[in-house]
DNA sequence: AGCACGCCGACT
DNA sequence: GTCGGCGTGCTC
């Protein structure tokens, strides 16, 4: 028997199979989609056995598979299919793949740890006579135990004092036996769902008829409107019919809320993954679902890889996230792979959102996705009553952060006790700190970025690459005593409004988030209502739901306007409209405040106006007329090197190679220096591809990043569909 | 990626 | 005479 393997060099000159002889005693237990180790020039590696034949035509003489590793893992063949697929949509070495789908704990890499926990547990190990002696010739705690083993077979070790144990065990009399145990474990009272309104019972009506095809359905409902309940009874049905699902959530924060909501439906057949469990417990849930002790998987991006078999139904919250697309290789992007996923099973996938992306919108008016819409709040609460202030006239009342309006709001509120989200999308003090003298302006020394001023730690940082330093007090260049704060972070915001108001305050960013479960303190404190007014960043605009809060102000709506993007206006909209849809969902009606210099731009008083369609039809005009997504794909080639004239006359070479064997209807633009041309003291040039059929990219591409890697110190890297350009 | 092989310079 | 620098090339 001879296995065809890919083992665990990430390098494009290993990228291929390598066959190995199968040794008769592994004959019976080895199996496509195995780890195995096997020799491999001198030393030995790690491997996946991607087929088994019992012919081969090579001349030279094989080597032997040395061992199995990781007997209970194999990638089914779905998966392992799976992996093909994600290579080839972004790129990526077929292990580079396989090792993305992979939890860290069972990746393919040389050290082999035991990962999982156990609980110990004392039985009887001698016979009952031996045992009744020692009952009734000794007293104290070891009689205690024994005879408590006389009653239950089995006990929990660390109920007991363990120099007793010893004891018996050294004396035979009793045995310690190990029992795998999960770490994270909800062991809830399960309760039933709510009942849907008429307009939700509709969507999942219409679903429901699809559940055994793979078609993708767009749910397009206003924030607020329910759709985690449809999820829920949805997930409901499937479970009934025998099968499992998926549901993919953009980032932690929402994470915690959906996966409390979902314990305390479905309890312990729900296993989650997300970045905020630590290696075991991520390995651990892993092994659930492997065990097939659980039905229901709530995840993360990576999560879209979970060994589930036999899906019935995928669910992809907030649709239009970005995180779903990994943002290094591979590039893959959460949704296709599920699409994939869904074609196997024949499965439906639904994505939602309150803003979809101008994407899946435009499939849906297509017909590719079938559109459902979801137009009114769950308990018919009104949407909030939305106000633009422009700031330009504030300036001249002196108001250069608070507004009039905003400022009587907040008092309103406060009086009112209910509470306050306050969003202004940058962290730090202040943006920048300037020279009021000589104009001079910290920049890093390896990004050419603006640095960021912290105030509690008194340093200035780079929020590209890390780079730290001290603040100083005078000016390095002219040396005078003229170092201003520019610009507006969520750290002086709070300072701000702790100084202006008598109110409890907490700002949530990137910066007080670091450690785990942080977030969710957060949360969870504003939720309990020991704070009045919340201050974040983005990470506060999506999905989380505070009942008590009426009051959403945008401290400044152009900060993500502003920004070189062809999406910033795509980005700006779902912003405002997640952030207003923090306001009101309680019982009482919700307003929002959106400050901004641009009074009169589309996005904003699409936003405004909760107009969706609006916007779209706005924006799908200016994409068409400059050629971006959805009309046009697109592709970045980044060539990056340490040295500039390589970087520099790589990307020409490129260019050149790319004029001559791309289809002549692609544009190809660049190599441009773009934004942040050097990062860490690599320069790097971009080109960008845009087109709508050319059957010959992938395969350029593909030769291109052939060319590239003979090449030790210019990089190539390939990102198709990129988000951000 | 890792490691052996190989062909040139300064050392016990 | 040998030790060791890292350039080149191969791995079932």
């Amino acid at each position: 028997m001879y296995a065809y393997c890919v083992i665990e060099y990430p390098i494009k000159a290993l990228d291929k199979s390598f066959t190995y002889l199968v040794p008769p005693e592994l004959e019976a237990k080895i199996k496509v989609g195995m780890k195995v180790l096997v020799p491999f020039n001198t030393n030995l590696v790690h491997g996946i056995v991607l087929e088994l034949t019992n012919t081969y035509n090579e001349t030279y003489e094989l080597k032997s598979i040395a061992r199995i590793e990781d007997e209970f893992l194999v990638l089914n063949s779905e998966l392992l299919a799976l992996g093909k697929y994600l290579k080839e949509v972004t790129l990526c070495n077929l292990i580079t793949a396989y090792q993305t789908m992979l939890p860290s704990a069972l990746k393919i890499k040389n050290q082999k740890n035991d990962y999982n926990k156990y609980e110990y547990y004392i039985s009887l190990n001698a016979n009952p006579n031996i045992i009744m002696e020692y009952i009734h010739t000794h007293r104290g705690k070891k009689v205690n135990i024994l005879e408590r083993l006389l009653d239950e077979p089995e006990l929990n070790k660390k109920e007991f004092d363990s120099p007793a144990i010893r004891e018996l065990t050294k004396q035979g009399l009793i045995k310690i036996t190990a029992k795998k145990v999960y770490r994270l474990n909800n062991d809830q009272e399960i309760i039933t769902a709510q009942k849907l309104n008429p307009e939700q019972q509709n969507v999942y009506d219409h679903i429901i008829k699809n559940l055994n095809t793979s078609k993708t359905h767009l749910l397009y409902g206003v924030t607020g409107s329910g759709k985690t309940l449809i999820y829920i009874s949805l997930i409901k049905e499937v479970l009934k019919r025998g099968k499992t699902a998926l549901l993919l959530v953009p980032e932690i924060s929402l994470t915690e809320q959906i996966i409390n909501i979902f314990y305390s439906y479905f309890g312990k057949s729900v296993a989650i993954l997300h970045s905020g469990l630590s290696k075991t417990e991520k390995y651990d849930e892993y092994l659930k679902i492997l065990n097939k002790d659980v039905q229901i998987v709530i995840g993360t991006r990576s999560a879209v890889f979970a060994p589930l078999e036999n899906i019935g139904i995928i669910i992809v919250d907030e649709e239009h996230s970005e995180t779903y697309k990994q943002d290094t290789t591979p590039r893959y992007n959460a949704l296709d792979i599920a699409k994939k996923r869904c074609e196997y099973y024949q499965a439906p996938l639904i994505l939602g959102s309150a803003t979809p992306s101008l994407e899946s919108m435009a499939r849906a008016l297509k017909g590719n996705y079938e559109l459902l819409t979801l137009k009114n709040r769950a308990n018919n609460q009104e949407l909030p009553q939305s106000i633009i202030v422009d700031m330009t006239l504030e300036q001249q009342k002196r108001n250069f952060i608070i507004s009039e309006l905003l400022d009587q709001s907040i008092k309103e509120t406060l009086n009112k006790k209910e509470q306050i989200i306050l969003l202004l999308n940058r962290r730090g003090f202040s943006t920048t700190i300037t020279c009021s003298n000589c104009g001079y302006t910290y920049k890093c020394p390896n990004c050419e970025i603006s640095l960021t001023y912290h105030k509690t730690s008194n340093t200035l940082r780079c929020h590209y690459c890390g780079y730290t330093k001290i603040k100083d007090d005078i000016c390095p260049k002219c040396h005078e005593k003229s170092l201003n704060y520019l610009g507006l972070g969520t750290e002086k915001l709070e300072n701000i409004i702790a100084e202006k108001y008598q109110a409890r305050v907490i700002r949530m960013d990137a910066d007080t988030t670091t450690n785990k479960g942080s977030q969710n303190k957060i949360i969870t404190a504003f939720k309990e209502g020991k704070y009045d007014i919340l201050i974040g960043t983005q990470m506060i605009s999506k999905g989380l739901d505070f009942p008590n809060c009426t009051l959403v102000g945008i401290v400044n709506a152009d900060t993500t306007l502003n920004i070189p993007d062809f999406r910033s206006s795509e980005r700006t909209f779902a912003l405002l409209t997640q952030a207003s849809g923090r306001s009101g969902r309680g019982k009482n009606p919700g307003k929002v405040i959106i400050q901004t210099y641009n009074p009169d731009n589309y996005t904003i008083i699409s936003a405004q106006n909760n107009a969706y369609m609006d916007f779209y039809y706005h924006e799908m005009a200016i994409r068409k007329v400059l050629k971006y997504p959805p009309y046009y794909y697109l592709i970045n080639i980044k060539i990056a090197s340490k040295i500039y004239e390589n970087a520099s006359s790589n990307a020409t070479k490129t260019l050149n190679y790319l004029k001559k064997h791309l289809d002549p209807n692609t544009i190809i633009l660049g190599p441009s220096t773009a934004l942040n041309f050097r990062i860490n003291n690599v320069y790097r040039f971009n080109i960008t591809l845009k087109y709508r059929f050319d059957k010959n990219i992938i395969p350029t591409l593909k030769e291109l990043d052939n060319i590239f890697s003979t090449n030790k110190d210019t990089f190539l890297e390939i990102d198709i569909n990129p988000l951000q350009l």
